[in-house]
RNA sequence: GGGCCUGUAGCUCAGCUGGUUAGAGCAUGCGCUUGAUAAGCGCAGGGUCAAAGGUUCAAAUCCUUUCAGGCCCA
C-alpha cells in the first residue's frame, strides 16, 4: 500500500519561485488602487509623529544605485517606525533649480533668452521628476508621491524670498566682490561645467619685489613668477610657504644660453634676491641667472611674513604673508597675489583683510582703477607686452620666457576666461557660527562621528556666497535704486514673495523694470538684475518651506538621512538657514550612509574598470526590487557601501532561504483551523504568551527563539542597524527554522493525525512564528512580506500592521534546547562517520547509542523527545561522563509510512508494515473517512 | 597636502567598557535525502583580526606610525 496520500503533505500555492520582476509590478498596483500610503496615515492619524524630511534629489538623470540605497533606506526607516507604532509621514522632494540643468539645456538649444532658458529648464526639471518618481515608486517606497515638493513650485520659491527677507532684516546679508571665472567674449560669469581647456603660449615674467621693511629693505627683492602680468596691476601680496626655506642671494645674468637679450633693462646685470632654496636652480636656467657666492642668509618661509615689498610699478606696497597652497613646483616659491584675479588669491586676501582689486570690465579691459593711465581700456591680453615694457623701463624684470600651458576657455566664445572679481551678495556665516556650533550639540548624529566632521566644516566655513550669475533659479531679490545702488528691503522681498506665490519667480525675468516696481509698489525707477540664489539656499530652507508648512510634518523634523557628503552640502545649509530663521537645528536626528564603492572598495566611476551598469533599474529588472532592498539591509550603511554582482548572486542565496522557510512554514499550515482568536493577530492587539500543554520542547524553543529576534529586530530598527535585521532574521530562518524546527517537526506535521494535539501545537507555533517573520521583514523585503501575508488571509496590507509585542523568551526551554544541539551535534558526527563508512544513509536508519554526562541524565525521562530532535529513530541512552555517541545500523523494521525504524513495526495485525503510531493513524483516519466524506485531509480513499 | 572616517575568513556582518583555542550566514569541498525537490539535511576545510612598533600579566579591542580605500576641502 502506498502511504503517502494519507500524510499531511505540505501545501501551499506560495510559490517557491519569487519571480519578482513580474510580480512586484502587480503588488505595487493593489497597494496604488487601494491608496495604502494615505490608509496607513488613516490608521495612524493619532499616533506619535515621525517626521523623516527627505533631501531633494536633484532632478536630473536616472536613478543610480546611489540614489536608490539612499530611497531605500529612507523607505525602510518610514515602514519600521510605522510598524512600531508612530505615524511616519513621507514627503518626497527635488531640487529643480541649478547649473547643471541649465547647463545641459543651454548646452542643446544654444543661445537664448533667460526666460526661454527657464521655460525650459522647468520641463527638464518636470521629465526627469516624472522618471525618478517611476523608479523610486518601483523600489517599493511608499510616501505621498501625488503631492511631492519640487522647490521650483512658486509656493516654494515664495518661502525662499520670505525666508531671505528675514536673513535682511537680521542683518546677515551683504555685498561684495569676488572672483569668478569670466568670459570676457560673452561678458558672463562661467560655472566650472561650462569651461574648457586649450593649449596656448603666454608670455611668464620673473619680477622682482624690492623689500620695502625689515633688515633686507632697499637691499633685496622678492623674486616672483607670473603667467599672467596683466594681473600685476592687482597685485596686493607676496605669498610664500610658512615652512619651506628661502634664501637671499646675489644673482648674477647669464649672457649665453638665456635666449634672453643680455644687458637690457636692468641697470646692472646683478640683483640679490629672495627665493625658494628648492627652486633656485630651476629659476637659474629658466630666468637665465646664476648666483654670485654663498646665500647671505637662508630662513623659513614664516620668517617672511608681514614683511613689506615695494609694487615693482605702483606707488603701494605689497604685503608678504604665508600660505599653505604656494608650491615648489614652478616659479620662485613666491607668489604675486591678487586678490581679485583668483580664488587662492581672493580667499588669502579676505582672511588678512586686503581689498578686492579688480581693475577690468565686463570686456576685459583695463579701468582707470588700473592705475595706469595708458592702459584704460585696452584688452587684458593684448597689455601683457605694456606690462612687459613697463616692468622692463622700472628695472624690475628679471626675465622674460614664452610659457606653454592649458589654459580655460568659454565653452561658447572660445575666448580665453579671466578670474575677475564681481558684485556678490554673502551670508554672514560668523553671525550664526557659535549658535550653528551649539545646535550641533543638540542633535543626535548617526554615526557618532558625523558631529565631529560637521562641526569642523562649520568652523572653517567662510561667508556663504549667495548670489549666482545663472539664470535657472530663484531671483536674488536685490533692488538697485536709480542711482545704482543695491537696496536689500525685506518688505518689498515679501511683497515680491507674495507676487510669485500667485504668478511664479517668472515675473522677475519676464516683467520689465518698470512692470515689476509697480506690481510691488516700488518707487519708479529702481531696477533688477538677473542674479538668481545659490540653489543650496533652495533645499536648505526646505524645513520653513516644507515641514513648517506641510500640515502632516513638523520643524524640527526627527531625522535627515543622506550621504555623507551632505555634512557639507545640505545638513549644513539647512543648518546654518535653521539656525538663522529658527535659533536651532532643524533636525533632531542627523543620518549619514557613506558611498557605493566597487567590490575592492574603489568608488565607482565612469573611468575605472567598472564598466557594468549602476542604474538602479537594471538591478531592479534583473533581480527584483525585493532584492535592491535586501541587499540595503544586508549592508552597514555607516561605511562605504560594497556592491558587486556578486553580492546579488549571495542575496539571491539569502532570499530564496528566506522565502522558502515562508513557503514551507504557510505549507504546513494548510490544515490549520485559528480556532480561538488568539491566536490570530493582525490589528496589534496584545499577542498571547499563552503555551498551550501540548507543546513539546521543540515548540516552546523555537517561540522563545522568536521572541529574541523579535527583540533583536525591533531594537535594531529603533536604532537603524537594518544589517542586524537582515543578520538575525536570516540566522533565524537558516538554523532555528530550517535546519532545526522544520526538520524536527516534519515527522510529526507530515506523519501524525491531522488533529492530534502535538502536531496542531506546533501548528499554532509556526503560525506564530510565520506572522511575526511576515511583519518583521515588511521594512526591508516590502514586496515579499506582503505577497507572504496575503496568502496567510490577511486582508489589509501587511504595513499596516504592528510589528510582533516584545515578549520574554522562555528561558527555560533556550536551555534545555542549548543542551540538546550540544548533544546534537556529537550525535550529527557520529552519524556523519557512520554514513561515510556506509553503516548507514539516511539517519533514520541508526541505532544511535548515546552516552550522556551526568547533568544531562534529565534525557531519560524523556528519549522520545530527544530522539525526535535528533531525528533518529532507534535511541539508546547510556549514563556516562561524557557525551559520546555511536552509530549502529537498526535492526528494527523500517515503517512503511513515517520510514522511522521502529520496534513496532510489525506487531499490528491489520498493517503489519506500519509503526504503532502510524497504525492508529491510519485506523484513525479510516473510521473518520466512514462517518464523514468531507475529511479535512484528502486521503488516498477521498481522492 | 589638510579635515573626518574605514580596513576581522572568497562575500556580508558579530565580537560590549582589553581577559579562556576569534564567531555566524552565504560561498567552497565531501556525503545523505528525493514526502520543502530548479528544494532539504549533515560534516569538513578556510582568518599572523591591513602592516610595523608600543602600553599591559593579557590587545582584533588602547596609543603611535605606515599602507590601502572613501567623503569633503585645497
Amino acid at each position: 500500500m502506498n502511504y503517502k496520500d494519507t500524510l499531511n503533505l505540505p501545501r501551499t500555492a506560495f510559490p517557491m519561485k519569487a519571480n519578482l520582476a513580474q510580480r512586484e509590478p502587480e503588488i505595487l498596483r493593489v497597494w496604488n488602487e487601494t491608496r495604502l500610503y494615505q490608509q496607513i496615515q488613516k490608521a495612524r492619524q493619532d499616533a506619535e509623529l515621525f517626521v523623516l524630511h527627505d533631501g531633494p534629489p536633484f532632478a536630473n538623470g536616472d536613478v543610480h544605485m546611489g540614489t536608490a540605497l539612499n530611497k531605500i533606506l529612507k523607505d525602510m526607516v518610514v515602514k519600521s517606525q510605522s510598524m512600531l507604532g508612530k505615524r511616519a509621514p513621507y514627503v518626497p522632494g527635488w531640487d529643480c533649480h541649478g547649473l547643471p540643468i541649465e547647463y545641459k539645456v543651454v548646452k542643446e538649444s544654444g543661445a537664448l533668452s533667460p526666460v526661454e532658458v527657464r521655460k525650459r529648464c522647468a520641463a527638464f526639471a518636470r521629465k526627469f521628476v516624472e522618471i525618478q518618481r517611476e523608479q523610486f515608486k518601483r523600489l517599493g517606497a511608499l510616501g505621498d508621491w501625488e503631492h511631492p515638493y519640487l522647490t521650483m513650485n512658486p509656493a516654494y520659491e515664495a518661502e525662499i524670498l520670505r525666508a531671505f527677507a528675514v536673513f535682511v532684516e537680521k542683518g546677515l546679508v551683504y555685498q561684495s566682490k569676488k572672483p569668478v571665472f569670466w568670459s570676457t567674449g560673452a561678458q558672463t560669469a562661467l560655472a566650472e561645467a561650462e569651461v574648457e581647456y586649450q593649449e596656448r603660449d603666454d608670455t611668464a615674467v620673473f619680477v622682482r619685489f624690492p623689500l620695502a621693511s625689515g633688515k633686507f629693505a632697499g637691499k633685496a627683492s622678492v623674486a616672483i613668477w607670473t603667467t599672467t602680468p596683466w594681473t600685476l596691476p592687482a597685485n596686493l601680496a607676496i605669498a610664500v610657504h610658512p615652512n619651506e626655506i628661502y634664501v637671499v642671494q646675489e644673482f648674477c645674468r647669464v649672457a649665453q644660453g638665456s635666449g634672453l637679450p643680455s644687458g637690457e633693462g636692468n641697470r646692472d646685470d646683478c640683483a640679490t634676491l629672495i627665493l625658494a632654496k628648492k627652486l633656485v636652480d630651476a629659476f637659474c636656467l629658466a630666468a637665465g641667472y646664476q648666483p654670485a657666492g654663498q646665500p647671505l642668509e637662508t630662513l623659513r618661509g614664516s620668517e617672511l611674513e608681514g614683511l613689506l615689498a615695494q609694487h615693482p610699478f605702483l606707488p603701494r606696497t605689497s604685503t608678504i604673508l604665508n600660505a599653505e597652497f604656494v608650491t615648489m613646483d614652478t616659479g620662485t616659491g613666491a607668489v604675486h597675489i591678487a586678490p581679485g584675479h583668483g580664488e587662492d588669491d581672493y580667499a588669502l586676501g579676505s582672511r588678512h583683510g586686503l581689498p578686492i582689486l579688480s581693475p577690468v570690465n565686463d570686456h576685459g579691459r583695463y579701468t582707470a582703477d588700473a592705475g595706469i593711465p595708458e592702459l584704460a581700456g585696452k584688452y587684458v591680453f593684448e597689455a601683457n607686452a605694456d606690462i612687459v615694457r613697463i616692468l622692463r623701463d622700472a628695472g624690475m624684470l628679471l626675465a622674460e620666457q614664452t610659457f606653454h600651458h592649458s589654459y580655460p576657455y568659454c565653452w561658447r566664445s572660445k575666448t580665453p576666461i579671466i578670474f575677475r572679481a564681481v558684485d556678490q551678495f554673502f551670508i554672514r556665516i560668523d553671525a550664526l557660527r557659535g549658535a550653528a556650533l551649539e545646535a550641533i550639540t543638540k542633535v543626535n548624529w548617526i554615526p557618532a562621528w558625523g558631529e565631529n566632521r560637521i562641526a569642523g566644516t562649520v568652523a572653517s566655513r567662510p561667508d556663504w556666497v549667495i548670489s549666482r550669475q545663472r539664470s535657472w533659479g530663484v531671483p536674488l531679490p536685490v533692488f538697485y535704486s536709480a542711482a545704482g545702488e543695491p537696496v536689500l528691503n525685506s518688505k518689498w522681498i515679501r511683497r515680491l514673495a507674495a507676487a510669485v506665490e500667485k504668478r511664479g519667480s517668472n515675473i522677475w525675468f519676464e516683467l520689465s523694470d518698470r512692470e515689476l516696481a509697480r506690481e510691488l509698489d516700488i518707487p519708479e525707477g529702481t531696477t533688477k538684475r538677473n542674479d538668481t540664489l545659490d540653489v543650496w539656499i533652495d533645499s536648505g530652507v526646505s524645513h520653513c518651506a516644507v515641514c513648517a508648512t506641510h500640515p502632516e510634518l513638523r520643524d524640527p523634523a526627527d531625522m535627515y538621512l543622506e550621504a555623507t557628503d551632505q555634512h557639507r552640502g545640505w545638513f549644513q545649509s539647512s543648518l546654518m538657514t535653521s539656525v538663522a530663521l529658527n535659533g536651532r537645528a532643524p533636525y533632531k536626528t542627523c543620518v549619514t550612509h557613506g558611498f557605493v564603492v566597487d567590490v575592492d572598495g574603489r568608488k565607482i566611476s565612469k573611468s575605472s574598470t567598472y564598466a557594468k551598469p549602476m542604474d538602479a533599474a537594471y538591478f531592479v529588472n534583473k533581480h527584483g526590487a525585493d532584492l535592491v532592498r535586501l541587499w540595503v539591509s544586508s549592508i552597514d550603511f555607516t561605511d562605504d557601501v560594497p556592491f558587486s554582482e556578486e553580492m546579488f548572486t549571495r542575496l539571491g542565496e539569502a532570499y530564496r532561504r528566506i522565502r522558502n522557510t515562508l513557503r514551507i512554514l504557510h505549507g504546513n499550515l494548510f490544515d490549520f483551523e485559528t480556532e480561538s482568536a488568539e491566536t490570530r493577530n493582525e490589528s496589534g492587539e496584545q499577542e498571547s504568551t499563552k503555551i498551550s500543554p501540548e507543546m513539546t520542547l521543540i515548540d516552546r524553543w523555537i517561540l522563545a527563539r522568536l521572541a529574541q529576534v523579535i527583540e533583536e529586530c525591533r531594537g535594531a530598527y529603533e536604532k537603524l542597524e537594518f544589517h542586524r535585521v537582515y543578520q538575525s532574521i536570516n540566522q533565524f530562518c537558516t538554523v532555528d527554522l530550517s535546519s532545526l524546527y522544520i526538520d524536527i517537526t516534519k515527522d510529526r506535521m507530515y506523519c501524525d493525525a491531522p488533529h492530534s494535539a502535538r502536531r496542531r501545537a506546533s501548528q499554532y507555533a509556526m503560525h506564530r512564528t510565520y506572522s511575526a517573520l511576515c511583519r518583521l521583514l515588511a521594512p526591508i523585503l516590502a514586496f515579499t512580506a506582503e505577497e507572504a501575508w496575503q496568502y496567510s488571509g490577511g486582508n489589509a496590507s501587511v504595513h499596516l500592521q504592528y510589528f510582533p509585542d516584545d515578549i520574554s523568551p522562555d528561558a527555560l526551554a533556550l536551555e534545555q534546547m542549548r543542551d540538546a544541539i550540544d548533544i546534537r551535534a556529537v550525535a550529527s558526527r557520529a552519524l556523519e562517520e557512520a554514513r561515510q563508512q556506509k553503516i548507514i544513509g539516511n539517519s533514520l536508519e541508526a541505532r544511535l547509542v548515546l552516552e550522556l554526562a551526568p547533568a544531562q541524565h534529565h534525557w531519560n525521562d524523556r528519549a522520545h523527545e530527544l530522539a525526535e530532535i535528533l531525528i533518529v529513530s532507534d535511541l539508546v541512552l547510556i549514563g556516562g561522563a561524557e557525551t559520546k555517541a555511536a552509530v549502529a545500523h537498526t535492526n528494527f523494521a523500517k515503517c512503511a509510512r513515517c520510514w522511522r525504524h521502529r520496534e513496532a513495526v510489525g506487531k499490528s495485525t491489520a498493517h503489519p508494515d506500519l509503526c504503532d503510531r502510524c497504525e492508529k493513524v491510519i485506523s484513525g483516519l479510516a473510521r473518520h473517512t466512514e462517518q464523514s466524506e468531507t475529511c479535512s485531509i484528502e486521503t488516498a480513499e477521498t481522492r
